[in-house]
RNA sequence: GCGCCAGUGGCGGAAUUGGCAGACGCGCAGGGUUUAGGACCCUGUAUCCGAGAGGAUGUGUGGGUUCGAGUCCCACCUGGCGCACCA
């Protein structure tokens, strides 16, 4: 054929088209349904990966279907263009962080163009872009404003490797989550966002959310709400009777219905009251302890592992158990939390294993307050069971379950104003200060005379500077920087120093979603009116890597500035439907530019097309699964365009061969099976399974190439309504080639043609295979008319010969009829 | 340990409501076409018995419900992911 498919030159050119036609740019003012379809902002790392192009596909074959079904689409990419690699790029190779950037940046929207993907590119943004950075800060000063935002000692997580603080959510079991390095802990003066004001309603509006059920499960147990008792734990004098003229110290625990077990009680080795409650006689024993943990990582810390003889010190002093008047030790123990409730705990042996490991390994004792079953061989009993060994004149638990026991023991606590009912969470406060180079400068001045203050909304941004340099010291370059240092006190116009901190880069994700909606918005970070229109996002897709993170904190900030009225009142989610896709690995491995196994869609793309590549991706698996590059079948789904451009390119000897005239029952069943395949490609896009639409479609295009090549030969009508209909329902999943055929078959554009419909009375047939079981195995076929009554399908079953056979002559005891579908026979 | 998800041919997978298991693709085999190769077209391809007709077995394992189970229920095995000793 001499004009055969030549994916690389018709790729180029459409690609090219829907850029300068701006076919996917959208206005505000559009009149059409809004729809908005969101792929997670990515880190321009340099070209595409593989993972990239799957998630990029998806979006993509999502915007052109709803655009085809008539909304009117918002699609918009950006740059989450901050971040650590490329200031430890620039350490390494000397090339400024913004030139690295800014290159990554132009290698990835090249990629994402080849694969064909299409975006509303005027509103595109990027987090170093000043007048993003511009909002970053407004949102910042708003926070503060609103008191969202606090600076604060913290011990924090620090990396040694990476010379930088952490957000808990990057420490992975104690290391970091980029380096793998360990996590130490430092006090810092670092700045907040206060995320636990909202922990209640994050953690509620999960349940209304259309999200995989993993990722809200992930959600709940990071914010880890619990519902107890705090308490406070007299202190002993040194005959055991609780003195008045001391706080009590405060412990909360989830277990009040346990307190007659309390045995001893731990405080964190940094609880603020440790020297005050230390004899003088231990001081030098708890001194040294304390070091010793302050050394430790929070992996060993948290570990259940292992000797606890070493891993708690007692203070000398004792503190009285409320519930039985008894006097306690009170130990410190490095495996209590300062974080964490009040940073005390009331310990009970006999119903925590940690408390029992550290009860055995100190000799304390134990005493069981829950039954357990008479079964039960373990140690600390977690589970439920009547109370026992607890009651004294005042409250008697005995023979209660845990719940009830619970609320007793609590509603003891508050009439006597020993305690509250107190619901805790895991979740912490958003550590966001980065003493890094490349990210956001938080917008705050140090004054002698003043204090801090935030640098006032008509001076922003505050940029950074250029002229920097980069040395491995692994303290910020900002802080040698005296143009960038000097500021001027913006209440008293003194000389004041600057803020060096950076903002985490997830700020800058938290609420990108939102500038989408009103880029070019100079008054604020975007309208209410705007956001109303789009938001929330209608799907989101991204990887389930950032099921908690990234997706915790974009809930926070929506919810933040709908209260603050920067959005809308009613806007409490940014993102109602979420698909996280799989990953793509590599001979069961992950793939990683430190292993060189990277795959490299361009290459492949250069070979055979971006369309057959987006084919093979959509082929390949169910889009949530994870799939291994090895199992790709690019081969197949490149044989498959081909034969489909051998069906539909004009001037073939397929399409000069059709006959006309009257329409034949081949004509008829080519007709049905192209409704079908309408109906099937509609649910399987609206369901994402695109690896089944792939199938029908192959499967409709052999039913037509079957059709084509038979004796009689294709009738032209039915011809092309059939190849019409199957470019239409291929062109979101493969937007060039069909594009290229539909225009070369004369029907102009084929992404500004509605989505096809389909007759429902054209998918039934006028017969039906109708299977006959007999004891439940199959035993004949026979095709019956649709209509066929039941008793006429019994009749036509029993006369069956092969039915006969099987009966052996025996009466059936039961049959079952499912007319037209099935006639199941008992013997 | 707790929670979630998954397990189907040589491989990736399909089976939307309990009703023909293995669609579609890869791979493999045979044939056609071609000077040849490639490309293309056609046919076959779960396992076992059988020349064939046909039969038996079969969706991780073991039970159960049902005329009928890949699908529902119970117990278990294996793998992946999350949480993990947060009081």
């Amino acid at each position: 054929m001499a004009d055969g498919y030549d994916p690389t030159s018709i790729e180029l050119r459409w690609q090219q088209r829907w850029i300068d036609e701006g076919t996917y740019e959208i206005d505000n003012d559009d009149p059409r349904p809004p729809y908005y379809v969101l792929s997670m902002y990515p880190y321009p790392s340099g070209p595409a990966h593989i993972g990239h192009v799957r998630n990029y596909t998806f979006g993509d074959l999502l915007v052109r279907y709803r655009t085809m079904q008539g909304d009117g689409v918002l699609s918009p990419i950006g740059f989450d263009s901050f971040g650590l690699p490329a200031e430890n790029a620039a350490i390494q190779s000397g090339m400024h962080p913004r030139e690295h950037t800014d290159a990554n940046i132009e290698a990835l929207s090249s990629s994402l163009r080849r694969i064909g993907a299409v975006y509303d590119w005027r509103r595109q943004v990027k987090s170093h872009d000043p007048d993003y950075m511009k909002w970053s800060q407004w949102i910042f000063l708003k926070f503060y404003e609103a008191g969202l935002v606090f600076r604060d000692t913290a011990p924090v997580n620090w990396c040694r490797g990476c010379q930088t603080v952490l957000a808990n959510e990057q420490v992975i079991d104690g290391l970091c989550d980029r380096s793998s390095d360990p996590v130490e802990r430092r006090d810092m003066e670092q700045w907040f966002y206060k995320i636990t004001d909202y922990a209640q309603e994050l953690l509620d509006d999960i349940d209304d959310l259309d999200w995989p059920e993993r990722v809200k499960i992930m959600q709940r147990n990071w914010i880890g709400r619990s519902e107890g008792a705090e308490f406070g734990l007299p202190i002993a004098e040194a005959d055991g009777s609780a003195r008045t003229d001391v706080e009590p110290l405060s412990v909360y625990t989830t277990r009040p219905d346990t307190s007659f077990g309390m045995t001893f009680a731990v405080m964190a080795p940094e609880h603020p009251r440790v020297d005050e409650l230390t004899s003088p006689e231990h001081a030098a024993e708890v001194a040294a302890f304390r070091t010793d943990t302050s050394a430790k990582s929070e992996v060993d810390r948290l570990s259940t592992v292992g000797d606890f003889t070493k891993r708690g010190v007692f203070t000398g002093s004792h503190v009285v158990n409320p519930f039985t008047g008894v006097a306690i030790p009170l130990y410190l123990a490095d495996y209590v939390l300062t974080t964490y409730g009040t940073g005390a705990i009331m310990a009970v042996p006999a119903q925590d294993q940690r408390d029992w490991d550290f009860a055995t390994a100190y000799g304390l004792d134990i005493v069981r307050t829950v039954q357990p079953p008479d079964d039960f061989d373990g140690e600390a009993y977690t589970g439920d069971g009547p109370a026992i060994n607890s009651a004294t004149d005042s409250l008697d638990l005995n023979g209660m379950g845990v719940t009830e026991a619970k609320a007793a023991a609590t509603d003891w606590l508050e009439q006597r104003d020993l305690g509250v009912r107190k619901v805790n969470f895991r979740i912490r406060d958003w550590l966001l200060s980065r003493q890094r180079y490349w990210g956001c400068p938080i917008p705050i001045v140090y004054c002698e005379s003043c204090g801090e203050q935030p640098v006032p909304l008509d001076e922003l941004p505050v940029e950074l500077p250029h002229d920097i340099e980069f040395l491995p010291t692994g303290q910020s370059p900002l802080l040698f920087h005296e143009g960038f240092l000097t500021a001027t006190c913006p209440s008293c116009g003194e000389p004041a120093r600057r803020e060096t901190d950076t903002m985490d880069t997830f700020v800058d994700s938290s609420w990108y979603f939102l500038r989408f909606a009103d880029p070019f918005n100079h008054d604020a970070p975007f309208s209410a009116e705007a956001a109303d229109h789009w938001l929330p996002v209608d799907q989101y897709i991204g990887g389930v890597e950032h099921a908690i993170l990234h997706l915790l904190y974009a809930r926070f900030f929506t919810k933040a500035l709908a209260d603050l009225g920067a959005a809308p009142a009613t806007l409490r989610e940014p993102f109602q439907r979420l698909f996280t896709q799989g990953m793509v690995r590599l001979g069961g491995g992950r793939m990683s530019k430190s292993k060189g196994n990277l795959v490299a869609p361009e290459a492949i793309i250069d070979e055979v097309g971006a369309d057959a590549l987006r084919l093979a991706i959509l082929q390949v698996k169910p889009p949530a699964e994870d799939v291994d590059w090895e199992d790709f079948q690019i081969e197949g789904c490149s044989r498959f365009l081909n034969r489909v451009w051998r069906l539909a390119a004009p001037g073939t000897d397929l399409f000069s061969s059709a006959r006309t005239g009257d329409l034949t029952d081949a004509d008829v069943e080519i007709d049905r099976a192209t409704h079908v395949l309408i109906d099937r490609i509609t649910g399987d896009y609206d369901r994402w399974s695109y690896n089944t639409a792939v199938a029908a479609m192959m499967e409709f295009t052999n039913a037509v190439y079957k059709y084509v090549q038979s004796e009689q030969g294709p009738h032209r009508d039915t011809l092309d309504a059939a190849v019409d209909a199957l470019l239409r329902v291929m062109a979101p999943a493969v937007p060039h080639i069909s594009g290229e055929l539909f225009e070369l078959r004369g029907h102009g554009d084929i992404h500004a043609q509605p989505w096809p419909g389909f007759d429902p009375a054209k998918l039934v047939t006028s017969t039906e295979t109708m299977v006959i079981q007999v004891n439940g195995k199959v035993r004949d076929k026979i095709d019956v008319a649709v209509d066929i009554s039941d008793a006429d399908a019994e009749a036509l079953a029993l006369a069956s010969e092969a039915v006969q056979r099987h009966l052996d002559g025996g009466e059936p005891r039961k049959i079952i009829v499912r007319a037209p579908k099935l006639v199941s026979i008992v013997a």
